[in-house]
DNA sequence: ATTATCTATAGATCTATAGATAATGC
DNA sequence: ATTATCTATAGATCTATAGATAATGC
C-alpha cells in the first residue's frame, strides 16, 4: 500500500530525481545528527531543514510530517542491525561465551555511527510509533539466535530473556561511554566485567560438550 | 541567596500560609505524576495547574517557570534517596553480599512512588538543571558507602565504580518493571540474576574474613 | 494590608501548507 | 510538463505576565 497513491491531499512526494534522491539523503542525516544531539521531540523542522542546508519546503515535499523522518530513521536502522546481527550470527559459533560477552557488548558502541538517533528515537515519547516495538523485538531476536548458536542447548524462551538483559547492558555501555558521561571512570570496565561473567555463567551449561570445548582461552 | 529576595521583577513567592503551602504540594504533585507519565517537556504547565486543580496564575505565583517546578521536585527526591541510603549504609553491615544484591537492585522499584518523576528528570534534556549531576553524584556515593560497610576492604575508588554500574542496573530493573515493559517476562529475573552474580564476585574479596562469614546462608 | 486566585492575553515557537518560482529531462 | 525549491504565513501550542478580584488574618 503505497501511502502516497491517490486518495486525500498529501502533501509529501517520493524523491524522481537524482537532485531529490540526494536531498532525502541529506535531510535524514541531518534528521539523524541532530536526534542523536537533542532528543526527537527537541529537534524542529525547521532545523532539520537548515542542517541539511534546505529549505523547509523541500522537507515537507518529501516527508508529511515530522513523525515521517523518525519512522524513515529507525527503518533505516532496524536494516543495519538485521544485518550485523546475522553477521555475529556466522562468527558466534566459534567464539567461547567469554569471547560473545565482549563481542556483544562493544557492538552497539562499534554500531553507534551508523545508527546515530537509534535510542533517541527509542525513547521518544511519540505514542504511535510502533514501529519501535518492532525494532526493540528484532535486536532481541537477533542476540537471541547469536546466544542459541553459541550454546545450542539453550531453550528458545531462556535465550531471549537473557538476549534482553545483554541488550540493556549493551545501552547503558553506550550510555556511559558517551560525551556526557554520568557515571565514573572505572564503570564502563566493570560493566564489561558484569556482563562477561554473566554470560559465561549463563551459556557455559548449555554449550555442546564435544571435546576440549569447555573454556580456557590462551 | 534567597531566590527572591529583592532586586528584579521576580514574579513568584513563597507560601506564606497554610493554604499557600498546601498549594504547592498539590501542583509538585501534580507536576510528578504527569512528567513521570509524560516526560518532563511533553508535560505542559497548564496541565500540572489543571492537575492540582489550580488556575495557570497560581502555579506561576510559587514557581518562576517550568524549571523551578523540576528543581523543585529533584531537590525532594534527592532529599528521600539519602534517607533511604542512610538507612541502607545501616542495614548493609549484617548483610552477605548476595544478600545486599538483592537488597540493592530491588531499592529504585521499592522506592518509585515516593520518587515517580525522578527517571522523566534525570532524563530531561533541559541544559541548565546541574542539580541532576548532584542527583546522580548522591546516588553513587550513597551506593557506594553502602557496599563498603558490606566489603570494608574495598576501596574508595572501585567502590564508585561498582556502585555506578550497580544504579544503572537499577534503573533497568525499573523500567523492565514499567508498565509498558519493552521487554521479556523472564528478563528481570535474569537481570537479577546476573547482578547477584556480579556483586558476589566484586565484594566477596574485600569482605572482613573474621571467622565463616565466607558466604552461604541457608 | 497582605496573601492567594482568577481571567485574559502578549509573545515566542513550531508544525504544516499554499502558491509562486526555478530546474530538469523528454 | 514534471519535479524540486523557495518564501511567506496560517493556525496551533505553550510559557509567562499583567492586573483585577477574592480570601485571610492582624
Amino acid at each position: 500500500m503505497n501511502s502516497n497513491s491517490s486518495r486525500g491531499k498529501r502533501t509529501s512526494l517520493q524523491p524522481m530525481r537524482a537532485a531529490g534522491r540526494q536531498r532525502v539523503e541529506e535531510l535524514l542525516e541531518a534528521a539523524s545528527d541532530l536526534m542523536a544531539e537533542r532528543g526527537y521531540e527537541a529537534t524542529t523542522m525547521a532545523e532539520i531543514a537548515a542542517r541539511a542546508e534546505a529549505k523547509i519546503g523541500s522537507l515537507y515535499r518529501f516527508f508529511p510530517n515530522k513523525e515521517a523522518v523518525a519512522d524513515a530513521l529507525v527503518q533505516r536502522h532496524i536494516a543495519v542491525l538485521e544485518d550485523e546481527y546475522a553477521a555475529l550470527a556466522k562468527r558466534a559459533a566459534t567464539l567461547s561465551p567469554d569471547a560473545l560477552a565482549d563481542v556483544l557488548i562493544e557492538l552497539l558502541v562499534t554500531l553507534h555511527p551508523r545508527v546515530k538517533s537509534l535510542s533517541a528515537l527509542m525513547e521518544a515519547r511519540t505514542d504511535k510509533m510502533e514501529i519501535r516495538d518492532r525494532a526493540r523485538g528484532h535486536a532481541i531476536v537477533g542476540i537471541a539466535a547469536a546466544l542459541r548458536v553459541c550454546a545450542p542447548e539453550l531453550e528458545d524462551a531462556l535465550a531471549r530473556d537473557i538476549a534482553a538483559v545483554v541488550l540493556n547492558s549493551m545501552k547503558v555501555l553506550r550510555s556511559m561511554l558517551a560525551k556526557d558521561a554520568p557515571t565514573t571512570p572505572g564503570a564502563p570496565d566493570e560493566l564489561r566485567r558484569m556482563h562477561r561473567l554473566y554470560l559465561t555463567d549463563r551459556l557455559q551449561p548449555f554449550r555442546r560438550t564435544s571435546d576440549g570445548i569447555t573454556d580456557a582461552e590462551p
